[in-house]
DNA sequence: CACCTGTTTTGATAAACGTCAACATAGAAG
DNA sequence: CTTCTATGTTGACGTTTATCAAAACAGGTG
């Protein structure tokens, strides 16, 4: 009830099949909107270097505890990785005490094809 | 002289070689500021349909009057034109009375290879 | 030169963002 | 139940951003 409804967030783990390349023809208003969405999630330093540990932690996965020393509070950190999860980039699990965060896979692949596509 | 002093950004036309890969090690600071400005310049649906518009255009260059019909002043086209140059990802060049944009290529290139890594 | 069209810059304003301190919640352990 | 640790939420504050109107600049044409 916090959300403005103009901006689709991804309120979950969902994922959605994201997006039409970029040289091939101009982008629909609807679809700039969710892919910007997507780069500005990964648009802030703090948030990249997050998710650069999770990305490249063992397993794909790493708790808040092994991450959360990027030079920022607690609950900043907290706040970024709620975005992440938001922008469909990350998924969260408890296990017991601890909170793991994982990369959702099919997101990059979509954001990399498109980059792919337009760097001909 | 506006600027904060904290935030690198590239002045004119110069793309620097970015970026080491997501998933392989946790990202350096300087690394996630630089590649962190890059990603925000695609951040804005604004933005994203302007360089779409200009990649999309025959021969990967378009004027400036072919693309400004995309709901917002003529002047916001300006400034939104002039990050995405300021970040690297599109060139321009005035020939006679029009400014013609064109997408730079190698740091697109960069962008998709740290994604593609990063989607395994 | 004056005038017109295309583009950028300037100044102002409202909204969004990053950050922290303080508080709240979840689970484990005594 | 109380206490401790780990994580998330709330509220506030300063900064950045997107946007527009108005003015300035650039180049062509009369």
């Amino acid at each position: 009830m916090s959300n403005t409804a103009s901006l689709p967030l991804l309120e979950t783990d969902e994922a959605p099949p994201c997006c039409p390349p970029l040289t091939s023809a101009p982008l629909s208003v609807e679809d700039s909107v969710r892919m910007a969405a997507m780069f500005k999630a990964l648009a802030d330093p703090v948030r990249l270097r997050l998710f650069s540990r999770v990305a490249s932690h063992e397993g794909g996965e790493a708790c808040v505890c092994d991450i959360q020393d990027v030079g920022v509070s607690q609950p900043t950190v907290s706040h970024h990785l709620k975005k992440l999860r938001e922008a469909g980039l990350l998924t969260s699990e408890r296990r017991g005490t601890w909170v793991y965060y994982r990369v959702a896979p099919s997101v990059l692949a979509g954001m990399a094809g498109l980059l792919t596509a337009a760097s001909r």
